[in-house]
DNA sequence: TTGCTTCTACGATAATCATCGTACATAATT
DNA sequence: AATTATGTACGATGATTATCGTAGAAGCAA
């Protein structure tokens, strides 16, 4: 199973949004949150590659990295492994826990609002 | 702060079940989802003991634990942090994944909207 | 009393992660 | 040409986790 660990989960979220970019690059934004060397990085985002969770090319004399795994399937995946251990399994307890004790911005609201028109709209039953 | 492990958090919310109990309990609970020693299990809780989560009372030879972390509280900052990590801390994107996956019905639908509009016009920020 | 059974206590170990240092190579600059 | 900047590759290390083995106390059973 595919679980990248903290460190690597941040290099792919960079990475689904930038859809590709440098060792440099990606490091740069780290360092916007914590400091990190740049070793660090490149070594993180080497064995990513060798694991085949990213794909890169060279360009220049920098290679440009790109993410293979798919942002929803990983996603998906980490939600139902946190909901496993954190709520006994149950999804509803989770929902339940986001919508009662959360502090929802308003643009949030109007986020979530929107979304739920969608899904009216599609039937979902 | 106080973050536990993955298995420190099986024994804990072994323990929020229980209320209190013993060394065998959880251990044998425990072995009903996956081969574990009992010094593995004696191990954590000791060590849990020590950083001062776990309180105990003899009871004969043996002891009997209870958890003096609060259930809530402890899940409310697992969740912050799997959002932090994973969703890049919006909440919202959470939630519509878990919206999106469940099969929510209309009036749940209904429900929801409601309880926003109840949040929005408290003007919860 | 001798030996099982049930505990605790504690040290050791293997695996995994995150992190960085060092060694090199190459391109750009002075 | 010498120096600086920018990369890669790779090994090493320290910390954390999870796991268990072993030693030994104490009660119970034969």
């Amino acid at each position: 199973m595919t679980t990248p660990t903290q460190a690597e989960l941040e290099i792919l979220n960079l990475l689904w949004h930038h859809k590709e970019a440098s060792v440099q690059l990606i490091n740069d934004e780290l360092n916007k949150l914590r400091p990190i060397g740049y070793t660090t990085t490149l070594k993180t985002m080497q064995l990513m590659a060798q694991k085949g969770w990213l794909d890169r090319r060279l360009d220049g004399k920098s290679h440009i990295y790109q993410a293979l795994l798919q942002e929803d399937e990983i996603k998906e995946n980490l939600l139902s492994r946190f909901i496993e251990s954190t709520f006994m399994g149950s999804r509803s307890q989770l929902l339940m826990r986001l919508l009662g004790k959360e502090k929802v911005s308003t643009e949030e609201i109007s986020e979530i609002k929107e979304y739920l028109n969608k899904l009216e709209s599609k039937g979902n039953e």
